[in-house]
DNA sequence: ATCGAAGGATTGTTGAACAATCCGTAAATT
DNA sequence: AATTTACGGATTGTTCAACAATCCTTCGAT
């Protein structure tokens, strides 16, 4: 279930861990590594498997189980589970124990309104020549997936679209917002087994999309986006009615 | 500095604490009153002595000190801190401590850009009799505010106001984010000690937008809306200047 | 079959311990 | 005198062990 590879090193320094993590500034301006602390790794891990659909919605974390699956204290598994629920990507039943989030039919709408509102608003203010030739690879990246029947890739390629769209904004925190939501969108994505025919069908909107934002037609675009969103969120409704049954 | 009142019960179970924060639902359906946990009553306390001004910006929170004062344990104070800092509330220098989290003159045009988002996402898409009603509610409620010349009142009235725009939208994620982005103005305030006639300026903007709302011209509310945040933001910038100079 | 009483398991919380890290100060060097 | 080095105290990061409180299940009684 859990990976078997611990998260903390069995003794002396990590040699050099991927540390493009975060970094902190000293007053002097210096610039300090920030190794990840063992409470986020173990958030890091969970995040992952909680993406990659090895942890599915409603699964229950128990705390001991993790804690020495990743070969970490308790307590740190404890500080992880208050990160990833304020994510949303796990619930705290109190004395009960963590689960894994699932979204119902209200949360689905949910979490559409906050892209709507996210979305939009990052179009329509438009971005910088980079910013939309991010938006282009994108979807650019969705049409080589979909050549190559390639569904796993599709998916990853329409959520790099909709997050460049976003990234226009150039706002850390919108950026992380929308990460959030994504990140609760590939839980019910894996929940719900949806078909790969999915994104499929919406490669045409998102070349138009991108089109009219290269033209600086943001408003269009933004009505497009909407729409779009729309339609989606009824369609991924349709999917949960016979997914979120239980 | 800390409240004086320690947060847990010195013994036996508390009698009855305001218990609307949170309610879990069992398989069946039955109600359960959710007890917040220790950890949560600390990250409360934490956040209303944020919202107070009790805590100031930069001020350093040292664990010890904080579980003492509460009459909780150290590690209980650290999952409260967690969660804190995923609401930016507080900010966490790896090895060296958490502190008061502090509004940099780019924090400030980025909660704005979320702002924008949001409320004009949920204004333009209109809400119920109900919710318009609330905004109108917070409008008076400002008005009467200045009247008074109660500038603390007044403050919070906009807050209201902002707050009953985002609430059209019905979202539980857009009034999560949206109270969270809230608290960290809250922050700013407190620290730059913004002059009260702050508000007092946008009364009629208030007003006005609230008209537009409640006759049905979404788009120009909307609009009113856009302007109103870039002005505020513009204003602030410029306090902001002279405080965050450290 | 319904209800209620153990029993076991898990969570919530505490307290203590220890290594790692940081910061300020004093000593040593240039 | 200025800079570097070394040291010591303080605080964080993390673990461990314990215990009460709570939940879920099973078993037994009605």
């Amino acid at each position: 279930m859990a990976s078997s590879e611990p998260i903390v090193p069995s003794s002396s320094v990590s040699p050099r861990g991927s540390a493009n993590h975060a970094a902190t500034r000293t007053a002097a301006g210096r610039l300090r590594v920030a190794v990840p602390s063992v409470a986020e790794r173990v958030a890091d891990e969970l995040r992952l498997q909680l993406a990659e659909g090895a942890l599915l919605p409603g699964t229950r974390l128990t705390e001991s189980t993790i804690a020495e699956d990743l070969g970490v204290s308790r307590n740190t598994v404890r500080e992880a589970f208050v990160e990833l629920a304020s994510e949303r990507l796990v619930v705290r039943h109190p004395n009960r124990g963590v689960f894994v989030a699932s979204l119902e039919a209200g949360d689905v709408h949910d979490v559409y309104t906050v892209r709507r509102a996210i979305e939009v608003s990052a179009l329509r203010a438009g971005g910088s020549p980079e910013d939309v030739a991010a938006v282009r690879a994108a979807v650019e990246e969705g049409k080589r997936a979909a050549a190559a029947s390639d569904d796993e890739a599709l998916g990853t390629a329409n959520q790099h679209f909709h997050g460049a769209i976003v990234a226009m904004a150039g706002s850390p925190r919108l950026n992380s917002i929308m990460g959030q939501v994504l990140a609760e969108m590939r839980l019910f994505f894996h929940k719900a087994t949806v078909d790969a025919q999915f994104y499929q069908h919406y490669l045409p909107d998102n070349e138009a999309i991108c089109l009219a934002l290269e033209a600086g037609e943001l408003d269009r675009a933004a009505d497009l986006l909407q729409a779009y969103l729309d339609r989606s969120e009824d369609n991924l409704s349709e999917v949960h009615g016979e997914a979120g049954t239980d």
